[in-house]
RNA sequence: GGGCGUGUAGCUCAACGGCAGAGCAGUGGCCUUUUAAGCCAUUGGUUCAGGGUUCGAAUCCCUGCACGCUCACCA
């Protein structure tokens, strides 16, 4: 390792405690409580009126140290709070004061036995009779003062810097409270999510991450290979032809948490690997699955936040149900003046588009075209929960047309936040039609082979076995990770983010 | 991939063609109820990298790298 004058200092202070027989990283702790826990104790104990000492053992980072002579107050902070010890040498003697300032440095993990009390100033702190090293930190946190204002903790100069954030973000946490409580709160909203769905009698079932065909949504994909098998494999683009083959096999209420990857660009709302949550439901169609949506969002964050009221980018967003519904056809019509039903071409919408003044890109069909009204106009206006629904066959191929419409299917999206947050839909469950429907793309696509989707025979095959009626059901949980923790891009949300590989040093970088 | 912007001490930031600085952190000292403790002293720089212009470059120009915003792409 190379160290840095402040590291080469912190490292011989490591070896001038081995030298006196003391270890920096000894194998085992005491701690007894929490910091909350070890307030909670003494606040009892007050309101109880008990005289009892009440006797702790705590653990944590050193986060602030004020020296003051005889007497030393610092404070120190674990996964729960923050605590306020004080060292005075009455209780812990010259040599032991000395050796807490020799020792230690802001960022060491220290344990500290005493005896809780209030300070004249009224924080409940710990009298500290006995301390240790529990861990020596080398390297300084990047650092940052807190002041207490109104009894809420504000941080100065605190590590902002996206870079160093998201490529350490283990500092990033270490000092950053607030950066911990947005990865609790997708932590809640995902066990609320499952908590939701068990209650409804689904099954959380796994399907492969590396598949030889991919589908189920239009991306491209990342290929590996695997070596004895002598082929190529993609990570999954979406679990759905996998869960609708399970709904053949009687498996009647399914869902899966986990890992999509997709290679494609970056932005705010996309990462290459992002978390998805999708379910099928036997026997249901997209009006029941609509039902399920909101409610279970509302069941989430009444569960995550105590409340269907969020704060998202500046705006009061009511996830109360039920939620507005827009066809999709009306939704567009109002904020462009365009009715697509009007314009049953691709080359007569796209005339109707640049009688807007709108530049429609040549060469794209008549549902690509209706998404980019979609994208471009009507959804950064979907600030309140809305279900847009009513989606053009052409860009829907796994969704079920409407009776007596074969050019309209039953599918819906949710948006929240001006954001896409879930797709949904009748599934398609006619293995004729479904056929059709992939053959259809691949002539869509004839032209770009990187997007042509391969015929997935074994799709087929199952659902030539009879497939049930059913709704189902995506989402992004990493978008609403977003709208539950108001933070506004997918990297605040993402423990380890993916960024350009870092330059190492003694590497030079080609150009 | 295109456009715009940013990159200076461990962190947050100044200096904008003329001696590279501040606060915090660090180091040494004083201080027995502090809490962004205070006071005194002090260390710390490949100014992202490489090239160019200039008497002189952190500053202007070029190239590269990384990051941010944005556009494109992403049923």
């Amino acid at each position: 390792m190379n160290f840095s004058e402040l590291e080469r200092i912190r490292v011989e202070k490591i070896e001038r405690m081995r030298a006196r027989g003391i270890e920096p990283y000894p194998t085992r702790a005491e701690v007894t409580h929490t910091t909350v826990q070890a307030i909670q104790l003494y606040e009892q104990a007050e309101s109880a009126g008990s005289a009892d000492p009440v006797q702790v053992s705590v653990g944590g980072r050193l986060r602030a140290i004020r020296a003051m002579g005889k007497v030393t107050f610092a404070h120190i902070e674990d996964g729960w709070g923050r605590l306020q010890l004080f060292f005075r040498v009455n209780e812990l003697g010259e040599a032991e004061m000395e050796r807490f300032r020799d020792d230690f440095d802001l960022g060491d993990f220290i344990q500290a036995s005493g005896v809780m009390f209030r300070t004249r100033s009224g924080e409940i702190t710990l009298h500290v009779h006995a301390f240790k090293m529990l861990s020596k930190a080398i390297t300084p946190l990047p650092a940052a003062k807190d002041e207490i204002v109104d009894g809420k903790v504000v941080r100065h100069a605190a590590l902002t810097d996206p870079e160093t954030r998201y490529r350490q973000r283990y500092a990033d946490l270490a000092v950053n409270p607030e950066v911990r409580e947005v990865f609790r709160i997708r932590a809640r909203a995902i066990k609320a999510l499952r908590e939701y769905l068990d209650n409804m009698g689904f099954l959380e079932v796994e399907t492969p991450i590396l598949q030889p065909i991919y589908g189920g949504a239009a991306a491209r994909p990342f290929v590996t290979y695997h070596n004895q098998l002598k082929q190529n494999l993609y990570l999954r683009i979406s679990f759905e032809l996998y869960l609708k083959r399970l709904l053949v096999g009687m498996l009647d209420r399914v869902y899966e948490i986990g890992r999509d990857f997709r290679n494609e660009g970056v932005s705010y709302k996309h990462n290459p690997e992002f978390t998805q949550l999708e379910f099928y439901m036997a026997y249901a169609d997209y009006l029941q699955v609509m039902e399920i949506t909101e409610q279970m969002i509302a069941y989430v964050a009444q569960q995550v936040l105590g409340t269907t009221t969020i704060t998202f980018d500046g705006n009061t967003i009511d996830l109360t149900p039920p939620w507005r519904r827009l066809e999709l056809r009306q939704g567009i019509l109002e904020t462009t003046g365009i009715d697509i039903d009007q314009h049953p071409t691709a080359e007569s919408l796209a005339e109707a588009m640049r009688a807007k003044g709108m530049q429609p890109k040549p060469g794209y069909s008549r549902g690509k075209l209706i998404d980019t009204l979609l994208g471009d106009y009507l959804e950064p206006t979907l600030i309140q929960p809305t279900f847009l629904y009513n989606y053009p066959r052409d860009i829907s191929p796994l969704a079920k047309s409407m009776p007596g419409n074969p050019l309209i299917t039953e599918r819906f999206e949710g948006y929240i936040g001006g954001m896409e947050l879930c797709n949904a839909f009748t599934e398609l469950n006619d293995p004729l039609d479904q056929e059709q429907r992939f053959l259809e793309m691949g002539r869509d696509y004839n032209a770009d082979d990187e997007e042509r989707h391969p015929m997935d025979e074994d799709y087929l095959r199952a659902m030539s076995y009879g497939m049930p009626p059913c709704g189902g059901f995506g989402m992004g949980i990493d978008r609403l990770a977003m709208l539950l923790a108001d933070r506004h891009t997918i990297r605040e949300v993402i423990l380890f983010p993916h960024l350009r590989e870092e330059d190492r040093p003694g590497e030079k970088s080609e150009g």
